[in-house]
RNA sequence: UGGGGCGUCGUCAAGCGGUAAGACACAGGCCUUUGACGCCUGCAUUCGUAGGUUCGAAUCCUACCGCCCCAGCCA
């Protein structure tokens, strides 16, 4: 295979992969795994991570494990579960039988605790959760020992028996791991590792009381399950000590390396799960598949196509330094997807009725037009066309400054794949002055759009047949937040930054027939409008309801704000 | 005043001692039966700042400055 492509530079993570492949690190192999906790729904974010996860595993010939990180079963629930591995997979990446749970670790996590009690580097503290908070110390200052840390491995061993067993409340005892109460990372400081939760657990049930914190499971699940990258988000750099103390203090076979990097944000959005949640428990959004969430249920709904995320996760690029990407890269992704992708369709979003007083009455046609501009393997489709048609309110202006090419009295513009028009005359609302309909006359000899005599119309308009339209509701959706970093301030409420506009719903919109058929798998082009996709949650028998998931790059719009 | 990171165009982001890729945005122009798409052109004499090393520094050294994360029995 040749290319002329130009060359993309690997990121930090790919060269850093590469090079252990070089020194045979692992025997060469590269096996990474994507770990959300199923608490929530998967948004934009969890994208990058489950690109690069299951990418940078294909690319090598490895794997990527899919495992849920389900130590805290108070927050978890089996339907997040569901709904993570349907978007995972409709993002287009397959974990073949590489399904696991870090709750299917849980007694091997166990007997790793036993372990470490036995080489005394874990001891059980009676500390209260206030108490232990003072001992650990602060930013600056170094903590205390616990005065149950130099307790037998005998009574460590007894304490954890009957913790496991059942016989202390909730929160009276906790395992920890002996470290360094004056480490300058916090981290280090004696963390817990194991507490007492009488929850039950999605999967194990009520087998359990006592769970593994996140710092002693991930580590231990990553090393079990051979995993040699471990990828995860900047924060949890000052936990790398810790998930190498657990690693080489139990002399695991293998010890994967963990590298972390920049989480993405996005401008005029929130990405963290609590405040999503918030969105939706508020009522401000109609639920995590409101179209207007980034999601991935959100962003599908919308419709985004899984190619337009992955080729957005591959353009953003992976740093350590913290960013924050213009949304605009985002639309740019889908309408490059979509530009090639998306058969052509006319539909018609504010209507003005338009007559052509010379078209016969009783007279319809059907008029050929293609299905893509540029690809000619859509192939072509027929539309009718009859006397009265519906065009785009903001396709006629009664007063058009000369830069505007679209109708207007005395104008002629070419109404698409059908006949050059000229408006004649305006019809009004006698008391609102409010345009009723536009009479104007067609060049018969101007069928599928070009006069014989070769004159050049500048404005082509898009419009539907009345007569044969069918009537839709379509939703239009802005960005939901009005500034580009919502929750940049901790002083100011994220949500008083939302857009009050961020959703329009015109329910007089005029489709072309073929639309009928539509389903919510296709991705269309209203011409000059927009991409747009239907929405089966909110469609019903009678009324089509059509999203639109990105407007096409207006030019026009530019020129009228300049003034 | 502790520990861990990060600072290259408006926004992302390459670059790894040999003289600033690319993308988005922006500005012009061409093309056009989508004011779309496509195409062309322009857009960092400069890499947080100040010194130093070197024939040569965004890249090495030193010192400052700025931003982010950490005191859950959350992940």
């Amino acid at each position: 295979m040749t290319t002329n492509e130009p060359i993309k530079s690997k990121d930090f993570i790919r060269a850093i992969i590469a090079e252990d492949i070089k020194n045979n690190k692992h025997g060469g192999r590269v096996t990474t795994r994507f770990p959300p906790e199923p608490n929530g729904f998967l948004h934009i974010g969890h994208a990058k991570s489950i690109c690069l996860n299951f990418g940078v595993a294909a690319e090598n010939n490895g794997v990527c494990h899919m495992r849920f990180d389900d130590t805290n079963p108070s927050k978890e629930e089996e339907a997040y579960v569901e709904s993570i591995k349907k978007d995972v997979q409709w993002l287009g990446f397959d974990w073949g039988d590489k399904l696991f749970f870090a709750s299917d670790y849980f007694d091997k996590l166990y007997k790793y605790a036993v372990a470490l009690i036995k080489m005394g580097k874990a001891y059980v503290c009676d500390l209260p959760p206030e108490e232990m908070r003072q001992y650990r110390g602060t930013l600056t200052e170094a903590g205390k020992d616990s005065p149950f840390r130099n307790r037998s491995v005998e009574e460590n061993l007894d304490l954890f028996t009957r913790m496991r067993d059942g016989e202390f409340e909730d929160g009276s005892r906790v395992l920890r791991a002996k470290i360094d109460m004056t480490s300058g990372n916090i981290n280090m400081r004696d963390p817990v590792i194991y507490r007492i939760l009488r929850a039950h657990h999605h999967r194990t049930g009520d087998k359990w009381c006592i769970y593994p914190m996140y710092d002693y499971t991930h580590c231990l699940s990553d090393a079990i399950e051979g995993i040699t990258h471990s990828l995860c988000t900047l924060e949890f750099e000052d936990h790398r000590p810790l998930y190498d103390w657990v690693l080489d203090t139990l002399q695991t076979p293998c010890h994967p390396q963990q590298i972390e990097f920049a989480r993405l944000n996005l401008t005029y959005t929130v990405m963290s799960k609590r405040k999503l949640l918030q969105l939706v428990n508020e009522g401000h959004v109609s639920g995590w598949d409101d179209p207007r969430m980034l999601t991935i249920s959100g962003i599908r709904r919308r419709g985004y196509t899984p190619a337009s995320l992955r080729s957005f996760c591959d353009i953003i690029g992976l740093a350590k330094r913290e960013s924050r990407v213009d949304m605009g890269v985002l639309e740019n992704a889908i309408r490059n997807d979509l530009n090639d992708t998306a058969p052509r369709r006319m539909a018609v979003l504010r209507p003005i009725k338009l007559i052509l007083t010379n078209y016969p009455e009783e007279q319809e046609e059907m008029l050929a037009i293609a299905n893509h501009p540029k690809n000619s393997d859509m192939g072509t489709r027929q539309i009718p066309f009859c006397r009265e048609i519906y065009i785009e309110a903001d396709d006629f202006l009664e007063e058009a400054p000369k830069k505007f090419f679209r109708l207007s009295p005395g104008r002629e513009v070419r109404l698409r794949a059908a006949y050059l028009i000229t408006c004649d005359r305006v019809i009004k609302d006698e008391q609102t002055g409010k345009i009723i309909e536009l009479h104007c006359t067609y060049d018969p000899e101007s069928r599928g759009g070009s006069a014989p005599d070769g004159r050049k119309v500048k404005g082509t308009l898009h419009w539907v047949s009345a007569r044969h339209a069918i009537q839709a509701e379509v939703r239009l959706y802005d960005r939901l937040f009005n500034v580009e970093n919502p929750d940049g301030d901790k002083n100011t409420d994220f949500k008083s930054h939302l857009n009050p506009n961020s959703l329009e719903i015109l329910t007089d919109c005029f489709l072309e027939p073929q639309l009928a058929k539509a389903t919510a798998n296709d991705h269309l082009q209203f011409e000059r409008l927009g991409y747009f996709c239907r929405d089966d949650k909110e469609s019903t028998e009678n009324t089509p309801v059509f999203n639109r998931t990105v407007t096409l790059r207006d030019s026009w719009e530019k020129v009228t704000k300049k003034k």
